[in-house]
DNA sequence: AAGGACTACAACCGCCTATAC
DNA sequence: AGTATAGGCGGTTGTAGTCCT
């Protein structure tokens, strides 16, 4: 009757993860793509719960994750979704490509709520604070009401008024019309500027900084080579961006996993994981967009 | 230098929904 | 149709690292 248990809680490891153990999962699911959990832990030689590797994967090991603190403009559209969502990270999550729920959960509880309330902003309402208010008072019934959002820039403040039908519409016509007027929006931006690269501070890529490796040139990889070759491992692969390919607008990941040979994924992760912090070389990794031409590939980016 | 307080975040817990049987 | 589980989700906790006194 029904399914099978997830797992036999008996005799299972709990707690952080060895990098052992990171390396057996890793391996596995580069080697057999995502399957069933409940079968991962066996077959992966692990003593944990399907639902741990699942977890562990999900929030640290996938290695299209980007690491380190959310940049001004990521912090901001989470403001602005929470504005509208309330604590749904998942949601949230789903608009900030290579960030997760559990990210931006504990990004939202050890920093924005902080910066909020330090701001007169109750993080719970996007509304001002009474001037005596408490945490223990009851929150106020959210996202019917107009929305502020605010983002901090340490001394100076700056309130946004979010329109509440398209906020994050809202967030990115504002960065594009920063960019118009050579505000710098994101650490990317503000690269050419201070030149100041820290491994902390990885930038959102955006779709037309993309680069896409393929087997075989394509036939608009010239305007890229500098880059691709700093960036493909010595691979044997070839790059063109993104922007220069007729591409689909959703990304099917299991599809493109098992697409890929596991020498290529293991030289793009060991590139991404290497990446120099004392050069400004961005190092995406590569893995989710190492597909050949042929290839039907689909990519969400928002 | 020691140790207590604070911070950040990985990982777990428990609930809910979808779905296999 | 009913039952039980997988997977997803949000809340909470544990702990390592850092700061402060």
């Amino acid at each position: 009757m029904g399914r099978q248990p997830c797992c036999d809680k008996v005799g299972l490891k709990k707690g952080p993860w060895t990098a052992e153990e990171d390396k057996k999962l890793m391996n596995f699911i580069l080697t057999n793509g995502q399957c069933c959990w409940r079968a991962v832990p066996k077959l992966a030689g692990l003593l944990r719960c399907g639902k741990s590797c699942r977890l562990r994967w999900t929030n640290y090991l996938r290695p299209d994750l980007k690491r380190g603190l959310l940049s001004e403009y990521e912090e901001k559209t989470v403001i602005d979704l929470h504005s509208q969502l309330g604590n749904r990270w998942s949601k949230i999550a789903s608009h900030l490509p290579g960030r997760t729920d559990n990210e931006i959960k504990n990004h939202w509880n050890t920093h924005i709520k902080k910066k909020l309330r330090k701001m007169g902003i109750d993080p719970l309402t996007h509304q001002p604070l009474p001037t005596n208010t408490t945490e223990n008072e009851p929150p106020k019934p959210q996202a019917a009401q107009p929305e502020v959002a605010v983002q901090n820039k340490e001394e100076e403040e700056e309130v946004v008024v979010v329109d509440n039908d398209t906020p994050l519409q809202s967030t990115i016509t504002d960065q594009a019309k920063d960019r118009d007027k050579n505000i710098p929006t994101s650490p990317f931006d503000s690269m050419d500027v201070n030149n100041d690269f820290c491994i902390d501070e990885i930038p959102v890529i955006e779709p037309h900084e993309i680069l896409i490796p393929c087997e075989n040139s394509s036939p608009s990889s010239s305007s890229s080579s500098a880059a691709a070759s700093s960036s493909s491992g010595g691979g044997g692969f070839s790059s063109t961006l993104l922007e220069d390919l007729d591409f689909p607008t959703t990304f099917d990941y299991n599809e493109i996993m098992n697409s890929i040979s596991d020498d290529d994924l293991i030289s793009s992760l060991d590139l991404y994981n290497n990446c120099d912090s004392n050069s400004n070389l961005m190092v995406e990794p590569l893995f989710p967009l190492m597909v050949s031409d042929e290839e039907f590939w689909k990519f969400d980016f928002l």
